[in-house]
DNA sequence: GAAGCTACAGAACGAACGTTCTGCTGTCAA
DNA sequence: TTGACAGCAGAACGTTCGTTCTGTAGCTTC
């Protein structure tokens, strides 16, 4: 019958541990180490807290009743273009959506493959030298596809494209030829994403 | 002293089916339920295949002797440039290094934000739009830096440059103009990579 | 054809697990 | 100044954990 039926407060340094053990560990530890790690010495207290995290979304059971990440654990602040006027410090937008960039670049692990950029035969595509290109591995691809070919010995990114009836790979990069594979081309796989790291 | 010491065997298929677990939930099961999942129904066996991961650097343990994924765990398979002649299907380098794409993009998780890039003012920089931007936030940058700032309550990516001591927004893009911010620059983050979907 | 090995099954066992209950302390509103 | 409540501590308890030991069926090897 209370009014304000106000929610239990939920301590955001303790998910912030817990987080940075996942980080570490890529695993939930057992409560008596989660009381090392928040500094509680009552397993009692550990439950209620994980209880909280739980019914927040940050933490969730398997169907063998063992505590794993929820929904929201993974979420990172995505941040949206369009700002509400007057944040602070910080214009982040509610909308939680993603959850790994991993699981948002690769769909099908086991067929997926990652390979380093070499050169800047690609640069008006976006691909730079150093990027990470994420693969899926196939021996056939369509036109128009990014793809990664197998050309004298060697891993190619390049535009897939048809000419007078025979597979061409085209840079986008003016300074670089098409290359015309005499005999079959091997394609290793189709372009689905890219990783950059900048810093 | 046997000549041929052999390495005991480990299952593949024991391998994917744990890596689907944890791809689903995050988080490496007890023996009994690794029982069920491998179709065994001894504990014992579970025990010995485990020391056998373990050995070879697929699970780990926590410093609370708690099961984790090992080194090997997420590796994909991360294709090199220079392929050595004759590899059938896949010129796949044995040289396992690359963890996670999250953990690659990422190394503060706490001070890192997504931002989803709008318009095509840094194409020049391989910035495409519906880019996700990973930003670690921070309130000051060096110039040269890739920012993410705060303009007219929007976020914009620029290049950061000083010009006749004033800090200005470059546009990796000839058909739009430099920022000019008149008062405060208020600063967001600074780029750390990028990640792509082109599929 | 006996010995040895691998791949399991099954049971026993102590340790660790998570739950629950009681109790204490500080704070805040009535 | 007295409840009421939130934040913890501590102990009890039944369950589940991972380890270890014994046993067995099938295969290979000499």
């Amino acid at each position: 019958m209370a009014l304000n039926a106000q929610k239990p407060q939920l301590d955001p340094q303790y998910l912030e541990k817990l987080q940075d053990y996942y980080s570490e560990h890529k695993v939930i530890p057992s409560y008596s180490v989660l009381a090392g790690l928040w500094g509680i010495s009552a397993k009692s207290w550990v439950s209620e807290c994980v209880k909280r995290f739980e019914e927040a979304g940050y933490l969730d059971w398997t169907p063998d009743r063992q505590l794993k990440p929820g929904a929201r654990f993974f979420e990172r602040k995505l941040a949206d273009s369009t700002v509400q006027a007057g944040l602070p410090n910080g214009a982040i937008s509610d909308g939680y959506d993603l959850i790994t960039i991993d699981d948002w670049l690769v769909k099908i692990p086991s067929k997926t493959a990652l390979v380093r950029v070499k050169g800047d035969s690609m640069v008006d595509a976006g691909i730079h030298e150093g990027d990470l290109l994420v693969v899926e591995v196939q021996p056939n691809a369509n036109v128009g596809d990014i793809v990664v070919a197998i050309v004298d010995n060697e891993f190619t990114v390049k535009y897939l494209e048809r000419e007078r009836g025979a597979f061409v790979l085209k840079p986008a990069n003016k300074a670089y030829p098409v290359i015309r594979p005499r005999g079959r081309l091997e394609i290793f796989g189709v372009m689905a994403g890219l990783a950059r790291r900048t810093r």
